[in-house]
DNA sequence: GTTTAATTTGTTACCGATAACACATCAGAT
DNA sequence: ATCTGATGTGTTATCGGTAACAAATTAAAC
């Protein structure tokens, strides 16, 4: 491999011109710097990205802490690994996976976050490194998620222009960020609209809304639409309508929101927020990288959510 | 963070002692080691794999090249991705994804290969790092792989067990060395019962599979079991066979090989071999790494299938 | 009881980059 | 013409390890 010192011999200048025009090329005159590019050019020459992490003492290495349970049916995880992996892989990062337990073994240049809950806020405070979190919050961490309102601000929107007269909100039964922002979209078109809003709130368990349905059926009218937090969610009011011999989507109407997996199963397919998780994956890890370098605030990085046709909603 | 220098200063030692407590701790006497151990305990010493990287010029990267179209439906190749960069990361290794195309920018410590054609050959043997193949190959590169063979093999002769009187292998139409390795499990087991082999060979779609059923149906006799090559053919054949009126499991049995996603969307479950791609993945990684750092040849690493029983063959 | 070899430890140079400092060079100010 | 200060370039030390060699100690051989 070609190291600075043969570019720097070849352009007959010092190694250290050579670092510059690739580090401070401002300090450089143009006329040094043609000739350190054109050597570059004709050794072929890549930096050596060890030497370069040993002399700024850095790791190259990310660690992603994923706080909650990692439900491996779900390609959730996977895809946000494969979103970050392919930024940092870009950049000669490697990404380090760790739970609460192995946090703090061996050293980092920075965190990415996900799953966390208000009693994580503390430690994470007192991190050393940039973090940069996957999932909105109201802490001030920098963050990377879906803009939660406008998914279900759509989606209750689009029941209403197709005809539905009442939204219902299935909720998850949760204090997370994600889950009010949910509801607040919601409840901001219910009230553009002077519509009486009503809510319901259960564990993120499909059975638990199909339960639901069946008690209260006496109570749901045709033309109803269920705006839910989830797919999960979605899936259960969905087979709860079947089982109770409503019609989807000519008398009810059914969405969900993250376009996951499960939903492939569902019939009819579930009308949803898609989330490109890889991306956003993506997205965490050129934040988090940016900060590192520039060892400024990021802020929140909110992905405008799209809408997904299933056949909950009618045409 | 502590380093080699204050280790060697709090054991009263030179630092290369203390690197040779590490590295080749035979050749250090007990007495030193001790102290050594100690010194590092108390001061929580952990190696900077960066500066260890630097010094014996390696990367600390390993290319996996995925030399086949990446079906993104499918978790295959997450799977495989997540398996690998488990073990990688244990190790602080970082993958880095690379096609054809951009296979040769950058330096690494070692190839994982995957999809590789007989044209592919010439060059994996120029390569000069390390290269552990992900699937079995006949020209001498060290791999991984589910036993293949005993996959067909053994869900052959399950089918038997179960009263099926005629087995039919329906293979994918590719010289590549797996598809030989799962006709022959089938052949051998159908040989040793002293049975009429039958064997038809498709491109890996399902609709190709059920084509043929279609069209020989009349031929197809009730108490024949398809041995496929493929969950995708697999269900192929589920479907011609639902479609002509025949009975699954009754009077029809249907085997399939992977054990992947598609499967979920079946009626009924397809009987098939699971692998565990991750786990395999994983595998990989370990064995190149081993191999970076022995320099030997590491063999073939195969995996013995676990049957997944689905419905589509009898209890 | 030397001589020789083997074992153990320390010294030095180096991996490939960067930062901090030192040294030219050249413009404008006095 | 000399003195400043800004700018551009080269020198040196450093990051945290390892290999190769040198030195010191111990053991074995004659």
């Amino acid at each position: 491999m070609t190291t600075l010192v043969d570019v720097a011999k070849k352009a007959n200048v010092s190694k250290m011109t050579v670092s510059r025009v690739i580090n401070h090329p401002d300090k450089v005159t143009d006329e040094l710097k043609q000739l350190v590019y054109e050597a570059m050019r004709e050794l072929d020459y890549h930096p050596n990205v060890i030497a370069k992490a040993l002399a700024n003492n850095s790791t190259r290495i990310i660690k992603l802490c994923i706080l909650e349970d990692i439900d491996t049916t779900e390609p959730y995880y996977m895809n946000l690994m494969i979103g970050i992996a392919k930024t940092l892989d870009l950049h000669q990062y490697s990404l380090q996976l760790v739970t609460r337990n192995n946090f703090d073994i061996g050293n980092c240049d920075g965190y990415i976050i996900t799953g966390m809950r208000e009693s994580d806020v503390e430690w994470i405070k007192k991190l050393k490194k940039p973090v940069v979190m996957f999932g909105e919050n109201r802490y001030g961490f920098d963050y990377v998620d879906t803009n939660n309102k406008s998914g279900t601000y759509i989606l209750s929107q689009l029941a209403l222009k197709k005809g539905y007269e009442r939204l219902i909100y299935v909720g998850i039964d949760s204090k997370e960020s994600f889950e009010y922002s949910r509801e607040s979209g919601y409840l901001q078109q219910v009230q553009e609209k002077r519509m009486m809003p009503e809510l319901h709130r259960f564990g993120n368990h499909s059975h638990l809304a199909e339960e639901f349905v069946e008690k209260n059926w006496d109570n749901i009218t045709k033309n109803t639409a269920f705006i839910c937090a989830s797919d999960r969610l979605a899936i259960g009011i969905e087979r709860g309508i079947s089982r109770c011999g409503g019609k989807i989507p000519e008398d009810y109407g059914v969405t969900g929101f993250d376009g996951v997996f499960l939903n492939q199963v569902a019939s009819p397919k579930i009308t949803t927020i898609k989330q490109s998780i890889i991306e956003m994956g993506s997205a965490c890890g050129e934040n988090l990288l940016d900060k590192i370098v520039t060892e400024d605030k990021q802020g929140a990085l909110i992905f405008e959510p799209k809408v997904n046709l299933g056949g909950t909603l009618r045409v």
